[in-house]
DNA sequence: GCCTAATGTGTAACCCGTTACATATATAGT
DNA sequence: ACTATATATGTAACGGGTTACACATTAGGC
């Protein structure tokens, strides 16, 4: 590896005088400069990030902490975060936490110790006590946090409610569905929003709701269970993508038709939505543009510290597919 | 921050024992030992990585090379890398390299800035003129490269012979190919088994071979056309399971039945195909274990220099569902 | 022509762990 | 008792940029 020092030999010139070139930054008269870049030409000479972070204290890189990037709703996400990382020249991590406070805490202890700028989480499980002591910029993204953190996210329950009323004006009379995990601000607020919808009616019972987990095959079993107790549903409103499959696959395990017997309508808009037959009617977030908005609030914070930053809420779309009349 | 020094003063020794401590290298006192654990304990010290990695020149990251994160192929693979990463205390980091040798190369740039310990690649775009300089350690996954780099994949070609073997043993007549990216190791042999089996058929010509990309639109189109050219069709060997999605598209579009009229199995073996309708056969890749294996063998290529480490090649698993008779 | 400000450049300390080397004491072997 | 080793600990250089500070020179203003 060739240093500044082999550079500032070659040029003639001090290793103050390089540096002020490298950085732009100070007086350097232009013959010297020429000077000092053609020997960084002619070295190929590169300077060391890590000696650079070490005094600087930075590191020029961000992490995004999610679930499982094999949850087919993070990477898009974290597409979005490692391209503005990267365009504003950021190194970009990826942690996965498995929904494991452990794992997101030693994460953030290694992070620190690699002087990371800033992390981007998508998180339900750590406490506001266990952030007090961090002094990393950080942003929940997704999820709200326990703690008072900044955030991005879609206005989930707004979402919901347009889900069910869509439900109701394509007819259904019963409407169940399927939530998310009670843990997640997002399922709770997608669960709040069928509530305001759905409470009034004579019909409803909480029997309709039945707790899922976002994931496929428990909402495949619960849907059952909940076709079941309740075979009058024509409605579920499916608090994601993911496990709208699963309940699309249940329905069709009972023999039941979507949408002519059961409409069905999830929240996500994840790619998988339209691959699934019928392709699923969603709430659809602006996927790419949150995580994009994360990662520049985040950068915003990390370079400008004392500019006051605020959390955003998005709007989702209605797109109407197959499983819905 | 609370440094080394802080901790020596404390402990009334000098940094270098408390490097030893911490380390656990050379010579120290008991007593000492525990004095200094005390120190590190009451001031909640921790080394400063970046310090650690400007002197030892190595920084405990790898870095995966992808095409694209939101292509379903590779979130399984970003999975597998992280947790063995993870284990071995290494850091994560994920790059998306569009297939555009230009990123790649500013990408390799940027990390060996950062003293990057290793890369491993999906890449097809990198000659091995630009690899020469290079003196990280790298390793090729899922496809091999141009380059004689080591390289952990599949056994494509005898996995496509299986594939049109079975699609032969269930009774298909004319066989058509949907093939990846020519210029992707992946999609050469597997288009290459592919031909192994049916060149020396009566009724094979090369229209039954149509170029697709991986993605799943232009495996749709490709589709159509092919079905509108060769309409005796009645199997169809796909190079992966995104395309797979179109094929089944696209023949459906044209009301043809699948597998009543046309067979279709396609390659990777990613979730993505159980839940297309109907679900995808399949030459399943161990996606995981080779994203493993790749990441391990890194590693030991990273801190074992002089042990030799051979390329691998996996075997795929015929794993039938709806999709064929 | 004189003073101030702008311009130009170098020296050395600093960021924080690591380790080569020096030094010192204790233990073992004969 | 004496040397060879093992044990124990400290000093200071090192890795490679960055920058405060000192010093020197030039330009501008009147």
């Amino acid at each position: 590896m060739t240093t500044i020092r082999d550079v500032a030999k070659l040029a003639d010139v001090s290793v103050a005088t390089v540096s002020r070139v490298i950085n732009d930054k100070g007086y350097v008269n232009k013959d010297t400069k020429n000077r000092v870049e053609a020997a960084i030409q002619a070295l190929d000479y590169r300077p060391n990030d890590v000696a650079r972070s070490l005094f600087k204290g930075k590191s020029k890189m961000i992490a995004l902490f999610v679930p499982d990037i094999k949850n087919p709703f993070f990477p898009e996400l974290a597409r979005a975060v490692e391209d503005i990382s990267n365009q504003y020249g950021y190194t970009f991590i990826l942690c996965n936490t498995d929904n494991n406070n452990k794992k997101e805490i030693t994460y953030l202890q290694a992070l620190s110790q690699k002087s990371i700028d800033g992390i981007i989480l998508v998180s339900s499980t750590m406490s506001s006590t266990q952030m007090k002591g961090i002094k990393v910029p950080m942003i929940a993204l997704d999820r709200k946090m326990e703690s008072d953190l900044i955030s991005v996210t879609v206005n989930n329950r707004e979402g919901a409610r347009q889900a069910v009323q869509y439900l109701k004006q394509t007819g259904c009379q019963r409407i169940a569905h399927i939530a998310g995990p009670e843990t997640v601000s997002s399922a709770i607020h997608r669960l709040g929003g069928y509530v305001d919808e759905v409470k009034n009616d004579a019909w409803f019972t909480s029997h309709y709701i039945r707790a899922g987990d976002y994931s496929m095959d428990k909402a495949f079993e619960e849907t059952k269970q909940l076709l079941e107790i309740e075979p009058d549903v024509d409605g579920i409103f499916v608090a994601n993508d993911v496990m709208g499959v699963g309940v699309l696959k249940a329905i069709k395990a009972l023999n039941k038709r979507v949408p002519k017997d059961i409409s069905v309508i999830s929240f996500d808009g994840i790619e998988l939505g339209t691959i699934s037959t019928p392709s699923l009617t969603t709430m659809a977030q602006p996927i790419y543009h949150i995580g994009k908005r994360a990662a520049e609030i985040l950068i915003q914070k990390i370079e400008h510290p004392k500019t006051k930053v605020q959390s955003e809420e998005h709007e989702v779309t209605l797109t109407i597919r197959e499983s819905t009349r």
